[in-house]
DNA sequence: AAGAGACCCTGGATGC
DNA sequence: TGCATCCAGGGTCTCT
C-alpha cells in the first residue's frame, strides 16, 4: 500500500531514468485502468512525447511531458511502477506498459486493479483538493489543529483524509499516533493543543523514516526497480498486535476505524486523555 | 457539512 | 486435495 514514503521512492528512484525519455507506444492491457480521457485520446495523447519532469503530490505521481499536459497515476493499494529493459521477462499483473526509446520499459503492475491513470492539461484535472504537504515548513501544529478543527470523527480516520494532510495512510498513521501516544479512537476535535503538536511532529518523524527506510513492504509494495523497502522491519505498532509494545510491553492491539484496521497500544495510547500538564509519553 | 457505508478488485489465507 | 469463503484497503460516490 504505497504512502508517501513510497511514492517517494519510487519518484526518486525513477526520474534520472525517465527525465528526457520519450514514451514510444502505450499498451493497456487494462483498460479501465484510464480514467481520462477515453482510451484512445489517451494513448495518441501519450505517444511520441518526451518527458520532461517528474513530482510527487500526495501518493498521486505525475510526469510533465512536453506537450505542457501530464501523465499522472495513483498506485492505490497494489499497483507498482518498474524500470525495465524490452528484453527483461514479464513481471506478473502488469496493466499498461509505457515503451520507451532506447530500449527501456516503464511498467505499470496492480493486482488488485485500483490504480488510476489520467492524461490531463492542469493537474487539478486529476488531483482532488488536497491538504499540506506533510514534509513542507507549511505543515505546522497551527495548520493541523486548524483542520481538526470540528471534526468529531476518530483522529485515525482524521489523519488518513488527504484533504487534512496529504500521502499519510494506514501505516505511517498507526505510527504516528503511537509515537503521539493518541488513541486511534479519540475525537478529532477532542485532542489538546499539545497532542496536536506531538502529533504533527510524529507523522513528520514516521514519514522521514519511512523514507529513509525506502519505504514499507509488508506484502506488494516495490521500489522503482522492483526491490523491497525495509521499513516494515522499524515500524513500531502496525499489524503487531499481540507483540509487546517497543515502549512498555503490553501487548499492541487491533481494532477497526473507518472500515480500516489500526494498531495501537492500550497502555501508551489511552482512549481518555491524560490530564493537562501531565507529561507526554 | 460531516460522516457512514458501499463499491471497486484479486491473491492468499483459512475453513471444511 | 479441492473447493468455497473471507480479508486487505485508498479513494470516490451516495445517502443521511
Amino acid at each position: 500500500m504505497p504512502e508517501l514514503p513510497e511514492v517517494q521512492t519510487i519518484v526518486g528512484d525513477l526520474l534520472p531514468h525517465l527525465t528526457g525519455r520519450t514514451i514510444t507506444d502505450v499498451r493497456l492491457a487494462w483498460p479501465k485502468a484510464v480514467a481520462a480521457p477515453d482510451v484512445e485520446g489517451f494513448v495518441l495523447g501519450l505517444r511520441g512525447q518526451r518527458i520532461v519532469g517528474m513530482e510527487r503530490r500526495g501518493k498521486y505521481i505525475a510526469l510533465a511531458l512536453e506537450s505542457g499536459r501530464y501523465l499522472v497515476l495513483h498506485l492505490k493499494m497494489t499497483g507498482a511502477l518498474l524500470w525495465r529493459q524490452a528484453s527483461d521477462p514479464p513481471d506478473r499483473f502488469t496493466r499498461t506498459v509505457f515503451a520507451l526509446d532506447g530500449g527501456h520499459e516503464l511498467r505499470f503492475t496492480d493486482i488488485r486493479k485500483f490504480g488510476r491513470l489520467w492524461l490531463v492539461d492542469d493537474l487539478a484535472q486529476a488531483l482532488p483538493a488536497l491538504g499540506p504537504e506533510p514534509l513542507d515548513g507549511a505543515f505546522t501544529a497551527e495548520r493541523l489543529a486548524q483542520a481538526l478543527k470540528g471534526r468529531r470523527a476518530p483522529i485515525k480516520a482524521c489523519l488518513c483524509d488527504q484533504k487534512v494532510v496529504a500521502g499519510v495512510g494506514n501505516i505511517y498513521a498507526d505510527e504516528a499516533l503511537f509515537l503521539a501516544g493518541v488513541h486511534p479512537l479519540r475525537r478529532a476535535d477532542g485532542l489538546r493543543r499539545a497532542e496536536v503538536a506531538r502529533l504533527r511532529d510524529s507523522i513528520v518523524t514516521v514519514l522521514e523514516q519511512g523514507i529513509r527506510n525506502r519505504g514499507t513492504s509488508f506484502d506488494t509494495y516495490r521500489d522503482g526497480h522492483g526491490n523491497k523497502g525495509s521499513n516494515q522491519l522499524a515500524v513500531r505498532v502496525y499489524q503487531r498486535d499481540g507483540e509487546p509494545c517497543p515502549r512498555c510491553g503490553t501487548a499492541i492491539r487491533r481494532t477497526v476505524v473507518g472500515q480500516r484496521s489500526a494498531h495501537f497500544c492500550p497502555n501508551c495510547q489511552p482512549r481518555r486523555p491524560l490530564k493537562r500538564g501531565l507529561a507526554a509519553p
